[in-house]
DNA sequence: GTGTGTCTTTGACCTCCATCAATGCTGAAC
DNA sequence: GTTCAGCATTGATGGAGGTCAAAGACACAC
């Protein structure tokens, strides 16, 4: 089964660390077998709980991982954008998955099954080595995402979100917010209210959020703002 | 290099999951290239940003796993005791080390080089499939604790880490605290003072904490109140 | 015994954030 | 245009937990 990948879906596959450092050959030895997925926003990929079957690699949309609570509600573990993989790490569990995974937008996916990938990890060292550094890289950001929650207030994840989006290190630029506020507020550990209120702090550090663009008069001072002591913080204010 | 390794200590390394689905003869062909690592309390394994030069495994002791922020304060991501590996993920980055690693009590450790485990990778795909399903253990530990801290108080994760300690599922039983206090506090994400004020609420649900060893008159009653919504926990108070 | 340092607890206070409710805004259907 | 749904903001309120300071508890040296 041939994979038919447009030319910029091909550099979305090659920025991704599972299948980016492989050789031209390999690669498309691998990519000959996995299949395009399409979803619907709101479409689940998978839920918690289920048999794992699969890895993605998102070529275009936005997906949602989350994990559900015994009261129902979910905590955003990660939003993953095009270019970047995910759930590789839960096939060697050889479990399932421990984490639900829902398309946020409409979603253009590849699907790399698991047989795929116990069969090219045991064939090919080069293979193993870029789940490992695909794996690897995401437990660094689980590690950070734990800092940011354990040691930042709400306001200033926000800030280190923004930032991050920032296409300069300094001056002034104006963003686009990827997705909707209510996420944005899931995925940073804080309700949507509480996001808003954040918002109009950093008012103060010069931003301005109008529908869905920021506008950050100076990326440096945002991050100073973002960085600070939780207690210097309250003399931002 | 020889490693002389007591009965005892060979059975932690069995019980991980890096080295404990290997075959005898492979075990004992990664043990020749391991050493031995003695520290005392405070030691420094490694610092965050060091060249990533080995990972462990805990023979005895315990560790502990911290990101140290912009103003020096640290937040633990994890910490391990005996049968327990780390760091692994982080030779596989190819970079330096995201965390620092500090033994809190004293610990004996088995070092293996980043070369050692690059090689066997290459060489041997069951190596790759431990490795990888040694990450993929800890990337769920570290998704478990995001849910967490999004979704419970402070007293619920208190309440959830005394569980996991209890060595049965129901009625009552007495733990031994495994670490002090300040460092219970930091793996959960608060205070010592908060901790201290987290123990005081469970004493309605059952938890007498003296020094260092806990009594729980009931795990079910313990659990339940680990899992309900934030709300409900209100009530119990 | 008496100090001395470390860990832990308690109190007072205040900030951050969740909650609940009300209102505003925007865009689609009709 | 009007209505309606869905999202976002704002206000009022309360609880959770951080901070700072003080006091207790305990171990250990002397």
């Amino acid at each position: 089964m041939t994979v038919n990948l447009a030319k910029n879906e091909l550099l979305q596959v090659k920025k991704t660390a599972l299948l980016g450092g492989l050789s031209e050959d390999l690669l498309f030895a691998v990519l000959k077998e996995t299949h395009i997925q399409q979803t619907k926003p709101g479409e689940l990929l998978f839920m918690q709980g289920d048999k794992v079957d699969a890895c993605f690699i998102l070529l275009d949309g936005w997906v949602k991982l989350y994990r559900l609570n015994h009261n129902g509600d979910e905590a955003v573990v990660n939003v993953f954008c095009r270019g970047e993989s995910f759930a590789e790490a839960a096939v060697f569990s050889m479990r399932n998955y421990p984490v639900a995974a829902e398309a946020v937008t409409d979603a253009r996916l590849l699907r790399i099954s698991c047989s795929t990938l116990l069969q090219n990890v045991r064939d090919n060292p080069q293979f193993a080595f870029a789940m490992l550094a695909s794996t690897s890289q995401h437990l660094q950001g689980l590690v950070r995402q734990i800092e940011q929650l354990k040691t930042y207030t709400g306001a200033q994840r926000v800030a280190r979100f923004l930032t991050s989006l920032c296409p300069v290190p300094e001056g002034s630029c104006t963003i686009g917010l990827p997705y909707d506020k209510a996420l944005i507020a899931g995925r940073l550990g804080m309700k949507p209210e509480s996001l808003s209120r954040a918002f109009v702090r950093l008012r103060n550090v010069g931003v301005r959020v109008e529908q869905s663009a920021a506008a950050i008069s100076s990326v440096g001072r945002l991050r100073d703002y973002a960085n600070e002591d939780r207690n210097e913080s309250r003399m931002s204010n």
